[in-house]
DNA sequence: CGTATTTCTTGTGTATACACATTAGCTTAG
DNA sequence: CTAAGCTAATGTGTATACACAAGAAATACG
């Protein structure tokens, strides 16, 4: 057996089924057989279940009641929610970073992430480079975790933010063809700054405040998104596994 | 192959070596051996595996670099950490309750919990019932997630709850032969009544302050425990995985 | 015709054998 | 004596066969 660019074939399976999973491959709440798996992967059932066993732990599957996995189901509040998390947990992580207080190095570094993604659109205002922004978003909200100091809550962040609705950059456009969305960008690197900002003079209130109101900003997209653009929303790749 | 009192014998596997490492049977870090844990529970490796998958998800094992799997490392600042966590989601939960309003139903339900939790130590100041209370106390905790009408949250509630240290009994003392624990359950207990009047009344930011305070109790418990009772710290169950 | 029981199918749970990677210990060369 | 490479042992990754349980379909009986 060949190991083609991944160490195990667990591995290459997992990956594969999530990216089936959120594609909408799958009804939500369906069953997905070991067997059936296992020969469209051309491996045998133990590294499919072993994938599921992974997939189980990153919430995108559930254990039905009768053995076996079911894909989870996720409703419009869930999504809501989650978000919500998201915006609690680094609100206490830059609350945390701010009364615990962190280093130059550390401060320095994420400083550098804020300007880089200044960079993102800083060269024209209408053409802004969003895949680039989308990584330095990703590692903005990493770095944050870090900076809270505290491994658990760093396990946690990352841990809600796995969820594609729930990560910091859901719901923002790959394609800028929607001009309302822009425009929160703008807003969205304002918070990210001041964020930093209120940890680096040990406001922990204020940095809590904002990092919370921050993880707002993609749901008042997807509210947007339902309710003005059900055209887009049918082709948002985070929705695909949504239940209505 | 019987099957004794367990539907698999995975989950019985899972079960019995949860119970050995939060024995601390283990080192922090030691790396645990298919094999080895199989013939000491005389079944095959596959439900061993199993068992370690789940005991990942719940965040007792970590994976090796190299395969396999290790016993999870938690330091005290990391036990302070997941209490931290814990107020932060509860106090998220009675704030959620208390802004999106309960049904008169789990309101009753609750109350009638806090009734009975009264009743543990209404009979005689100084003759509580610490068992019973601890798990209307659980009870109490696992309801208010509930009430948080958010399965998201509630979920990951529960999670972070099943870490022993983190669990919203951890730290109260089983055997009642320490005054200063006896005094904290009072407290408490106010405490609990006040989040579900809170919620009641609707005043979320209430609700969530006085949540998050509570889980600063097990905290004060801990240092107490370290710095005045060592000999206690050295036969608390919850602390048998602590690496210092 | 409806219901209950039986059988058969299907899918997971488990054991086991084998392949491969990793590591530790030993040997050999510098 | 040290370092590098080789070899053997150990442990995980994977495939596969079999056992068993749950569900579906069919048949028999009321």
């Amino acid at each position: 057996m060949k190991q083609s660019s991944t160490r195990t074939h667990a591995i290459r399976v997992a990956i594969e089924l999530r990216k089936r999973i959120l594609s909408g491959e799958f009804e939500g709440g369906a069953r997905l057989f070991e067997v059936a798996l296992a020969e469209s992967m051309h491996v045998s059932r133990t590294p499919v279940r072993e994938a599921m066993f992974r997939l189980a732990e990153e919430g995108l599957l559930v254990r039905g009641s009768s053995g076996g996995f079911l894909v989870r189901t996720f409703s419009l509040d869930d999504v809501a929610d989650a978000l919500e998390l998201r915006g609690v947990l680094e609100g206490t992580a830059a609350r945390l970073a701010a009364e615990r207080g962190v280093s130059a190095r550390e401060l320095r570094q994420i400083s550098a992430t804020l300007e880089e993604m200044d960079a993102c659109f800083a060269i024209s205002p209408e053409d802004v480079d969003f895949d680039a922004y989308c990584d330095l978003n990703a590692r903005f909200h990493s770095e944050l975790a870090v900076l809270s100091g505290s491994q658990v809550l760093e396990r946690e962040i990352e841990r809600v933010t796995r969820l594609p609705f729930a990560s910091p950059s859901a719901f923002l456009p790959t394609n800028a063809d929607v001009p309302a969305f822009r425009l929160s960008l703008g807003p969205a690197q304002d918070q990210h700054r001041e964020i930093i900002l209120a940890i680096t003079e040990r406001e922990g209130a204020r940095a809590e405040a904002i990092a919370r109101e921050h993880a707002r900003i993609p749901r008042r997209n997807l509210h947007f998104l339902l309710s003005e653009r059900a055209d887009l929303a049918a082709r948002t790749p985070e929705l695909a596994l949504i239940v209505t």
